[in-house]
RNA sequence: GCGGGAGUGGCGGAAUGGCAGACGCACCAGCCUUAGGAGCUGGCGGGAAACCGUGUGGGUUCAAGUCCCGUCUCCCGCACCA
């Protein structure tokens, strides 16, 4: 046979026939062990590009494979479609963003069918469209009646270019995750998801996650921030209380000042009146003023004001006095903060600068009692703190703890540095928040039978920054689900983080009219078995999705309670060493690979490059070679297939070449296998299906071959290639003669006897160092080869006139002989 | 500062403690061809060789890219969290 591998045509081909076939669509089914493999669903931009290409051809591969291996794979694909660039495209165009959505996600849903992705794409699904955020909203209501989802005033982080607020997850370095602009603080009424009630879960939980990376698991841990101390309560000389958290409650007897952050309230009673009331408040405005990353960079240089009071130190009796400063965070433990200059560094500058005693109350070892030159931090011996003196701090920690708590002037406390998820957003394009105000009954949900709680569509967009919402003279007119009475739309809308903290749900159930999932359904796939995306979600997304099955599990709605079993994230696409990126000009678009080369080559490129943890550099040139090599499968497939007879029998008697071959596909099986399911190393699989076809080539080119043995290479070639090159693999399969889909054949398997030489080359080492080598029959023990070596004739010549000291011979590797 | 990861040919990358550089790209030579951005064959870390080579210095071991200690560089995350 010899025709062209026209790519274009056989892919649409195959494309059109998977899909006519709904090759792709699953159904649970207890005959077969279930597999639910997910790729982070994208936001629909309209334009796919190489990182989805990555994440999806990955995907694929583990899809496909684990369908032959005869898994009930569960592969869907969705959108995550609420969120600012429609907004802000409707704003620039004046196009609505329902209708500029919709299209984007048309023209990139083609884009993805052109890389012949194994979707079931009856289970697509969409975040913006109403059956999809009918359900977002229910369990909104769920949350809210389980206690979790709560409204309150806080100085919260304000993109002032996206005219939002950010969850803390979403400030990145004091900028917008989005948009790169600096963050201010507001005071404003917001939604909360009291995620902070599921700190010690997430992080005990971390434990179960076993197939994550290590990477993500420790940057969670660190999101999460567990500390243990002692809330000690202070109090002022009028009585008034000044808990304080610390982690170092060993060292408060060592306590010179006390420092509040400046948004402290009890700041403003204690000057009240007072002489330092005028200054103090300059200060707190001065603070004020700067912005977010300043305010929290270490390079501040630390200020600070006397604000004319003193608080007693409940353990000593002693008077010190309150401060406050820059550095000190009101948002965190309770705001204020005992001030121990010899053992906290951060203390030691202050106090330098401030003229604030320095009492040591842990001496180092051999410490002569000479002044300190820096805070002293580590362990040591207690000093200078009354009944304690004499214990090692850690002892001192614990007898303290207790001392303290018997007394009733501290609490061992343990401290989060996770906040709640502030969930509101100022825009238009997402989940209205479904709460009415009514002013008779206050702050009410939503009837779960009157969801969804649509988006208006009389609304103007327009470059205020005034929520779209707002514009619309029908939104939010409402009436009270108590009373009946005139109530009052919450206008905000939910962040778009909260939409894909469920979306794995409802592909178990896709389409449900009647409720977010069934539960038999989503217990039947959940958890996802393999979760794949880039590693910018370790944080936002998979801890939000983390924390949004635990609460549904308590809730009594899904059975599991960590959505995710085994996490792979992928690296980046680079171009000369950096980010694809528009303004860097380096973007390779996947459109143009996959109409010059077609979608197999884009797809075994992007595989056989790297690994898929690491970040991949795009190479043109070698995309070039692996259209090359689909080129020779090709036509050493449709030249062979001629000589080769499927029906053929297996002679009883191989030749020397015959066995060779056979060996390298049985080979080839189990490494394609093993690189696949156990590594994800598809480069290391892809080379030895390259390996295998140079081997099929070389023993084509030898007079005679056997049809059989030609046979089964052959279809193992195809087989083994299809994850990868699932179009050219299906043509070529059907050009041999099988007639029906090689995606719905069994994994091929190996025979371990075949694997086996028959004689081995064996290398010799004197000292470590290489000096010949020496073929021998297979299967030889430590003895034998010994034996074998040094019946050698250059055996003298190796050792070199040198004497023998010991031999190791390590059975089918290497003999290695150390001399002396 | 703390935490994590990575440094291997010209390039992407391979190597259960056991032959460093599989596979591919680029390059070189030859064949084929009217032609080659096609195909085929061979070569391809350095060195004339002995040998030397996995960022760098030590160590463990019969044997180290791989394990241990130190150090340098780059990337990522967190960063005044009390």
């Amino acid at each position: 046979m010899d025709i062209k591998y026209d790519f274009a045509e056989i892919e649409s081909k195959w494309q059109s026939y998977w899909e006519k076939q709904g090759q792709h669509h699953v159904t649970e089914d207890s005959d077969k062990e279930k597999y639910y493999l997910l790729e982070m669903f994208p936001y629909p931009s309209g334009k796919l590009h190489m990182g989805h290409v990555r994440n999806y051809s990955i995907g694929d591969v583990l899809a496909r494979y684990k369908t032959m291996k005869g898994f009930n794979v569960l592969h869907p694909m969705g959108w995550d479609s609420f969120g600012l660039p429609a907004e802000n495209a409707a704003i620039k165009h004046g196009i609505h963003p329902d209708p500029w959505t919709r299209e984007n996600i048309a023209s990139m849903r083609d884009q993805l069918k052109t890389l012949g992705l194994s979707y079931d794409w009856q289970r697509e699904e969409g975040t913006c469209l109403p059956e999809y955020y009918h359900w977002t909203q229910w369990l909104f209501l769920q949350l809210y009646k389980m206690g979790l989802a709560y409204k309150k005033k806080a100085a919260v982080n304000w993109c002032p270019s996206c005219n939002t607020v950010l969850a803390n997850e979403q400030v990145i370095d004091g900028h917008c995750e989005r948009c790169d602009s600096v963050v201010d603080k507001k005071d404003l009424e917001q939604w909360f998801f009291k995620i902070t009630d599921y700190a010690q879960r997430l992080l005990d939980d971390i434990d179960k996650l076993g197939g994550w990376p290590n990477k993500v698991k420790i940057m969670q841990e660190n999101w999460i921030g567990r500390s243990e101390g002692v809330e000690i309560t202070f109090t002022t000389e009028d009585g008034e209380l000044l808990p304080v958290f610390t982690t170092r409650h060993d060292t408060v007897f060592g306590v010179t000042y006390m420092v509040l952050a400046p948004e402290h309230p009890m700041v403003a009673k204690l000057i009240r009146g007072s002489a330092y009331e005028k200054p103090v408040q300059e200060f707190i405005r001065k603070v004020s003023r700067l912005s977010n990353i300043d305010r929290t960079s270490s390079e501040l240089e630390k200020e600070g004001i006397f604000i004319g009071a003193y608080a007693i130190n409940p353990m000593t009796g002693n008077k010190v006095p309150i401060w406050i400063t820059n550095y000190v965070l009101y948002e965190y433990g309770t705001g204020a903060v005992m001030g121990v200059p010899a053992h906290d560094s951060r203390d030691f500058d202050f106090a330098h600068k401030y003229n604030h005693q320095i009492i040591p109350v842990i001496a180092p070892l051999n410490w002569d009692g000479s002044e300190f030159a820096a805070a002293f931090e580590e362990d040591g011996v207690m000093v200078n703190s009354g009944q304690f003196d004499g214990m090692p701090n850690r002892e001192a920690m614990v007898k303290m703890a207790d001392y303290m708590e018997a007394k009733g002037i501290g609490k061992r406390v343990v401290n989060y540095r996770l906040r709640d998820w502030l969930i509101s957003r100022q825009r238009y394009w997402g989940a209205p928040i479904p709460i009415v105000y009514c002013e008779k009954c206050g702050e009410q949900p939503v009837n779960e039978t009157d969801l969804p709680v649509l988006l208006p569509v009389d609304v103007e967009f327009k470059p205020t920054g005034e929520s779209p919402l707002k514009t619309s003279p029908t939104f939010a007119k409402t009436t009270c689900p108590v009373c009946g009475g005139e109530a009052i739309r919450e206008m905000d809308t939910m962040d778009t983080f909260v939409c894909s903290s469920w979306y794995f749900l409802r592909y178990c159930d896709a389409h449900n009219p009647e409720q977010a999932f069934d539960r038999e359904k989503v217990d039947y796939w959940m958890p996802v078995d393999q979760y794949i995306g880039g590693v910018e979600h370790a944080i936002l997304h998979l801890m939000y999705a983390r924390f949004f099955t635990k609460a549904l599990h308590d809730r009594g709605l899904v059975t599991v309670d960590e959505p995710f079993a085994n996490l792979l994230t992928q690296g980046m696409v680079l171009k000369e060493g950096t980010k694809m990126s528009k303004t860097k000009g380096n973007v390779v678009s996947p459109e143009d690979i996959i109409k010059r080369f077609g979608a197999d080559t884009a797809r075994l490129f992007i595989l056989f490059a790297a690994p898929p943890e690491r970040d991949l550099e795009w190479n043109d040139t070698a995309v070039e070679g692996c259209y090359r090599f689909l080129n020779r499968v090709w036509r050493l497939s449709t030249q062979l297939m001629e000589l080769a007879d499927t029906a053929a029998k297996m002679p009883d008697q191989l030749s020397a070449d015959e066995k060779e071959l056979q060996r390298t596909v049985h080979t080839a099986i189990k490494k394609v296998g093993e690189d696949i399911s156990e590594r994800f190393n598809f480069n290391t699989a892809i080379s030895a299906i390259m390996e295998m076809v140079n081997s099929i080539s070389d023993y084509a080119n030898k007079d005679g071959v056997s049809a059989a043995v030609l046979s089964e290479a052959l279809d193992t070639l195809l087989l083994l290639l299809s994850p990868f090159a699932p179009h050219i693999s299906e043509e070529l399969w059907h050009l041999a003669g099988h007639h029906t889909s090689i995606h719905k054949e069994s994994w091929p398997q190996y025979q371990p006897a075949l694997l086996v030489v028959d004689h081995i080359e064996i290398v010799v080492q004197v000292n470590g160092k290489i000096k010949g080598r020496l073929v021998v029959e297979n299967g030889l023990t430590s003895e034998q080869l010994q034996q074998k070596v040094s019946a050698d004739q250059r055996y003298q010549e190796w050792l070199g006139g040198k004497s023998v000291v010991k031999i190791i011979a390590i059975p089918g590797r290497l003999v290695n002989i150390a001399v002396k």
